[in-house]
DNA sequence: CGCCACTATGACAACGTTGTCTCCTCATGG
DNA sequence: CCATGAGGAGACAACGTTGTCATAGTGGCG
């Protein structure tokens, strides 16, 4: 800047007024000014200016569990969305399920000075949050609920979610119901695993834990559970996928048995309703999810002072044939 | 800091020492300080810390259309790999596909001095890039290449990749192909045609134009293709899909048609395999290419001067069944 | 006992901006 | 002809850090 100043004849202010298009400058002494500055390239410095004006960066933080999974992505537009309508922009980090790194991404975000962060928590610790958010951070979990202290929150109905796909399964004669869900440690998990239990329950259906199978999908887990839940006399006649990455799995491990079981899927996942037979899901609204809980936290950057909410937002299942295969 | 530092009955100074584990802080004093950080919930402000060292800010900005679609999330996925290897963070912007708004993310990203950028151009003019890469922001272009300046660029065989495709399709017997891409400003789609043509004069195939339509994919805009080029007495027995978006919105247009046509995917794409038939498709890396243009990117960071580079990678055919269909 | 080396600490300036205050010039009107 | 005021411009401090240099105290050694 000074030397934009010096090239044009003028004060180091004076370029500051024209950067700012504050009025009172000379034109003629606006455009030496300006042509100085295309001459020397000159931009200013936005980390200097909101360190002087005391300003916020502009920038809110969102971490996720990993930003190529399609699910996140989503969020990630949707949330980059409305921070775009609220002139900001959006630092991600993938936490890779690890609480670590969750911790370590929301610090640094943190000393970043961002506007404020989104959180799909990978942790059930949020202790070391605290601080900030007493420091003038608003947070705001979604998809999952903080761990150890009250925030705001935006998820989606699990349980309900769950208890349709047991109630659609029932209804098309299957008592045999198997369910492969995510690490029990994961809360969206545990929490279908909870509505798949009292699906069979309110459906009159006995709860069998030998058809439940909770880990980390891979290939080879899904294809393990598949050998073992799905085959054989006592097969279980349908399942239901505890979230997108379970049914890619789970489909791929199906896809050279002779008899596809019935199948839904908590998740709705691209192409699914172009397979053969269609999949039916349990459909939620990724946008919606990432919509609420980033217009709730630029409400809180707003100075919106209110208790901590927590929002949960309907899913619905959306019949495509997979589900009504016949035992 | 100056409130631990009244806290803590030190200097500025040390509180400055013991939050930067610099040596020569008698332990008894470092407590202390420790000790007040922790009761006020002080984080140092990394953007006056950048500001005073001179420091890069730690951070890359990314470029691309959407990052809500997959293609984009998987690269964004791999550039942030590559950045947390290094250290750094990753600031992400849609461009929606606008000259304009690419501009303005480019150059809001210049402002905040990001390290470097790594831009998927959704214009044909960068001259606006050259004073800030004259000024020491690298920058790398991926997917596409710089309109109208010359820069480290990162690309995929575009061409080879749909020549191959028609070669797959024509050795299956196919002499009337059909080619649906997207807008042909976009380059990669101008480019896919161009390997398209290119492959039917190799093939010994006459191009057929009236077999193009070039324009952005949505439901309608394919089905209309599909109305127009393969139905009839006269439809092409085959058609190659210009990227991802097209086959997924082709696929669902010919969902409920008696018979797919032949059919190869510029593209790979979740449970394109799983398809009936299988999806043949044209299938590069993303992550590779995500990997190859941020590491580029880190090597100018760190000082590479070299002449600009230009990286191209390959495709590869994954045969699948659909391109096998016979006429 | 005086000097030196070393440890622990603080004062101050500077990074690149912008807010506040001041100053100068010139036109206007009484 | 002078008071007034508006318009234009600059000096200076401050934002929250850290690098540089200075200083005070301590202990060892000749």
């Amino acid at each position: 800047m000074s030397d934009v100043a010096r090239l044009a004849g003028v004060s180091i202010k004076t370029v500051s007024r024209v950067v700012n298009d504050e009025p009172a400058v000379h034109p003629d002494t606006a455009e030496r000014v300006v042509a100085a500055i295309e001459q020397l390239g000159f931009r200013r410095n936005l980390g200097a200016r909101n360190l002087r004006r005391g300003s916020t960066t502009g920038t809110i933080g969102l971490i996720v569990e990993d930003v190529g999974n399609p699910f996140y992505s989503e969020l990630n537009r949707a949330v980059e969305r409305i921070a775009t309508s609220f002139g900001r922009h959006v630092l991600t980090g993938s936490s890779e399920e690890n609480s670590d790194r969750e911790r370590e991404l929301a610090l640094e975000f943190c000393a970043r000075r961002v506007d404020g962060i989104l959180v799909v928590p990978a942790g059930m610790q949020h202790g070391y949050l605290v601080p900030e958010m007493r420091a003038g951070t608003p947070v705001v979990f979604l998809d999952r609920p903080a761990g150890d202290i009250v925030a705001d929150t935006v998820l989606v109905d699990n349980l309900g979610g769950t208890i349709d796909a047991v109630t659609h399964l029932v209804r098309h004669g299957h008592r045999r119901i198997a369910f492969l869900g995510d690490s029990p440690d994961i809360f969206t998990a545990a929490e279908r695993l909870r509505g798949f239990r009292e699906g069979c329950v309110r459906n009159g259906v006995s709860y069998d834990e030998s058809l439940v199978v909770m880990r980390t999908p891979t290939p080879e887990t899904i294809a393990h559970a598949v050998a073992t839940l799905l085959s054989g006399p006592s097969a279980a006649t349908a399942v239901i996928a505890g979230n997108n990455r379970v049914a890619v799995h789970l489909l791929r491990a199906l896809a050279h048995a002779e008899h596809r079981p019935a199948m839904v899927s908590f998740d709705d996942f691209e192409l699914a309703d172009l397979l053969d037979p269609p999949v039916t899901v349990v459909a939620h609204d990724v946008s919606a999810l990432g919509h609420a809980a980033a217009e709730l936290l630029f409400a809180r950057i707003q100075g919106d002072q209110s208790a901590p909410r927590k929002v949960v937002l309907p899913v619905h299942l959306v019949a495509r044939g997979s589900g009504e295969v016949t035992p």
